[in-house]
DNA sequence: TGTACATCAGTGAACGCGCGTTCACTGATGTAC
DNA sequence: TGTACATCAGTGAACGCGCGTTCACTGATGTAC
């Protein structure tokens, strides 16, 4: 695992008590982002009331308040990179159609995206925002993207390895674009028709099957 | 042209030289925002600065430091919904193929996220705190999409409206998601193969008509 | 098992900083007669 | 054309607020002999 999905608390507990006060926080932190809560609006004190602790408490186990939301992206990601490689162990093993791979991964995507909803909002913002956050997201993006782009290119053997990366860079950003869009409007509703999990899972599946069988499967490989 | 579109500043001018103090503040935020400061760094002491005014002067023209962001907003969506309109004239005289058509619409949105990339920025990440920014970002998408699905559903004859309307607003989210998903993350590549404008527009093409063709093409109606 | 001492952990009142916003004042423009 | 008065516009020092962070202190745990 790389540098930028280790976890640094910045005084490491040596007793007990103080990696309970650790995990409380953390727990609470999660808790009240579920809640619907934005991170900026989240107080320390706020925090540390929820975690039965004190802000001193806080600050010997946390450099600051972002340093938490960090620890957060990381615990998230790291689940995600979890989830990510069994899929891949599943797809490797079975062989399925590219159809029912793509619906695979997407619907592994739409249903974080559900559970984390909220830490996910808070994340894409800051993401916005602090340059170490986004090169956490990145490097998540790439490992998830490479071992992909293998099991693609299986489907494709005659296309050319840097164009079957290119297919799954775009359908990846495809996918995770139109999440993003929707984590970021909330419960405002852009679009007039109503998609819930499923049939979102469906359309983004068939936009990325086209689009990819469009780009690998003609003769024509897309660059000249 | 509806209410979110509206200008609303709190004291309209009433001689020529507030008029300019106005103008001038609107000119040096938008220059701020252009040479890449993000909106929480420009502070209000740098704008009237800039625009050669004072923090009076300023307030006297706006209620608040984010009502100068609405009006920017305002500004940017009312050009940009004049170079849809004209789009949609051109497209419905000169009757192109749905590949060229959709590629119009897909430069037109590439060039403009590139033109005002910053003060973009700045709106996206609004969008995701403010729900006044975000429901005027979604009065102009859906100003946008209804004359989109009519083009559309000229080249598909016999797929129902629901459908063509359907896949017009997924369509047009998966281009802005990709859009938004670059804006977010700036000058850090996520992929690893870079592309630049014109090749995005190719991919994104590419991706929309692959869809829709997916969609609407075949005899199957999406629902059931 | 007891005592002394060192380190770790927790407490919460007080601090401080940055920036948006206000406000008392000066200057400019317009209008009435 | 001139004078008096009202309104508009501009100035910038001072204010204030919210929240993250610090810090002096108390309590708990571990260790040495």
């Amino acid at each position: 695992m790389s540098k930028t999905l280790e976890l640094r608390w910045v005084t490491p507990a040596k007793q007990d008590r103080s990696k309970d006060t650790h995990a409380r926080v953390l727990t609470a932190a999660r808790a009240l982002l579920a809640r619907g809560t934005s991170w900026p609006e989240i107080t320390i004190a706020a925090i540390v009331r929820a975690s039965r602790s004190s802000v001193g408490a806080f600050y010997a186990r946390f450099r600051d308040k972002d340093t938490l939301l960090q620890l957060l992206q990381i615990e998230l990601y790291r689940e995600g990179l979890v989830t990510a490689m069994e899929t891949f162990e599943l797809v490797k093993s079975a062989r399925p159609s590219l159809q029912v791979m793509i619906e695979a991964f997407v619907r592994v995507a739409v249903h974080s995206y559900r559970d984390q909803e909220h830490l996910r909002r808070a994340l894409l913002l800051k993401i916005g925002t602090d340059a170490d956050f986004r090169a956490r997201a990145v490097e998540l993006t790439q490992q998830t993207i490479q071992p992909l782009a293998v099991l693609v290119g299986r489907h494709f053997a005659k296309a050319r390895p840097r164009d079957v990366l290119a297919a799954v860079e775009l359908g990846h950003v495809l996918v995770y674009g139109v999440l993003d869009q929707r984590l970021l409007f909330g419960e405002t509703p852009v679009t007039r028709v109503r998609l819930d999990d499923d049939e979102l899972v469906e359309e983004l599946s068939c936009a990325v099957r086209s689009y990819v069988k469009a780009r690998l499967a003609s003769p024509r490989s897309s660059a000249k």
